[in-house]
DNA sequence: AATGAATGAGGATTCATTCAT
DNA sequence: CATGAATGAATCCTCATTCAT
């Protein structure tokens, strides 16, 4: 009825209500029929823009994978040295933690797909590469490497615990992991 | 047909369906129909021994979060020293992130679920706290919640990764990480 | 709600209900839901009593063709002599050709499966052999197949005439194939 | 893009593809879109060409019974006496039963629609008094009917049948019914 | 104690058609 | 003249759950 013809907005609002379904239910719980009324978008413009649910969540996770890598990236350009990359790499570790855990339960969600489904692993990889290139800045690759992983377990960490550990916790991990012999 | 009387396996025997099917499609994919079918009982014979699809799922994920802790236990039972201990720290975080990956899909979904739902952050809980005990034999308590964080990072990273880090790196990082100032 | 539980005749009406939803609308108008409201069944009920529509359809014709054959048999069955069968496959024709055309209507949708699809070839085999056996008690094998064949055109061709030929040019034709040299 | 301006085959190439998809996968499959995809033409040309679904097939069918009439014709030409008329009659039942069955499926589809719609009886008359007409010039208007009835119940046996009759029976079929007393 | 039958709600997807451009 | 965007209705099918037995 009320067809204005073309709504290029449309897509992008329909992976943005995507991705705030998976935060608020969880993959499980995604079906064309709730996205659609989340986005106000009419049934039948779901399977008009994607050609079905798998095309709809592999768009919504790369809109989110480079989200990530965003973040990431914010957190340390600012670092103008390795001690000030450390400090860097803290807040980011609290603040994916922290926080409405939204990042976190989609991270979560991605690597669940990713654990079983390479076209999603392709996106984890991606956004892991982006990181330690980025770490490469102020570590050496080994160390980056190594960096990487320890923020990743002790945001994951942090965020599924009842007492989660203190700034100084994860300055000491990150003093440890990144002093070289 | 009458077997008799009761079948005390088939709990068991339906846990165990249940575990092999979100392994293999996910626990979007997990329903009453798929799981009796892959067990052998009658589809009844669900809402019978279960109240629902949920606590279904909740009983197989304690069943596998023992199952892991156990895992974890038997890799560093045998250690009589710190040295030691990482040794088998090493051999855990490799042994979880090569091979079939069935128990780090399965991690994966029960994070994914304890992400969101607090009665399944009961169970991650659990396990994680029982990981730090058993580290604290050999570590600081300080120490212990960071190694216990690394490992997970290190066994996460290696598993989505192409090119997966070698077993020096795995020790390198340990070895810092242990390495009090 | 009105759960009286079993039903044993529920699957016979849907498949009588589904064999007059194609006789009035054509294989290509058969969706779950229609059948299901002819033949005052739940929607629910139909894919629980048939796998799919497929298995529904080859079901249905699977009766109709029972049926044909006992048409066939019930027109042959009284006569005595080649004389007589002659005359009943007169009767025959025509009775299949004037009337409601139910059954020609339905002979038509179950040969254009066949035409593309093998096991609905299955069916027609059946029906034909059944036929040839019922002319064999009274003509040679060879003049029982060309009979046969001029009982499916004859029947085909009155059906679709507008001004269909009389009873008089179908005994000729009959007289002719019958006669051997 | 803008290819000048008309392009006159288009309405000749949608027809086709919608006999090519009758063919495979039956009236019932016909869709726009699936029409358009195979004619390479855009979704909206299809409304534009056509005032709906029931008029592309009605077309179509026009079409298919026109040049059925033409192979039937074909057939028929060269034939100097009955005798010959007889053979030429022979390799026609055989040209249709044997070989793609395309010409038979889609002939079985458009009786399917005639046996229910007035407007495709149309069709199927017009080529039945076509053939007719072409037998008369051989054969009696009675033997005429005969025999193209005939030709009919053969050629449809045939196609149906897993073993084929041969020429001989074919032949003997249609001296029989071209024999007059 | 155990289960097969039953069903309404909701799943993804396909569709003919309309209409602004 | 021609068409891509758009959508509500209808498609088949799966499902968790209830219940009589």
């Amino acid at each position: 009825m009320a067809t204005g013809h073309t709504d290029p907005q449309r897509r992008e609002r329909i992976l943005a209500a995507t991705l705030d379904h998976i935060a608020d239910e969880g993959v499980t719980g995604v079906s064309h029929r709730k996205i659609a009324a989340r986005a106000g978008v009419p049934l039948g413009s779901m399977t008009y823009h994607f050609r079905g649910i798998d095309e709809l969540l592999h768009e919504a996770f790369t809109g989110f994978a480079a989200h990530v890598a965003a973040v990431f990236e914010r957190h340390l350009d600012g670092a103008g040295s390795a001690e000030q990359a450390c400090e860097a790499v803290t807040d980011l570790i609290h603040a994916l933690s922290d926080g409405p855990q939204r990042d976190l339960i989609l991270t979560h969600e991605l690597y669940t797909l990713a654990a079983r489904r390479p076209e999603y692993r392709e996106l984890t990889r991606m956004w892991m590469s982006r990181s330690r290139q980025l770490l490469e800045r102020y570590f050496d690759a080994e160390t980056a490497r190594q960096l990487d992983a320890l923020i990743e377990g002790l945001a994951l960490h942090r965020a599924l615990d009842t007492t989660p550990h203190g700034r100084r916790l994860t300055r000491e991990a990150i003093k440890r992991i990144t002093t070289t012999a």
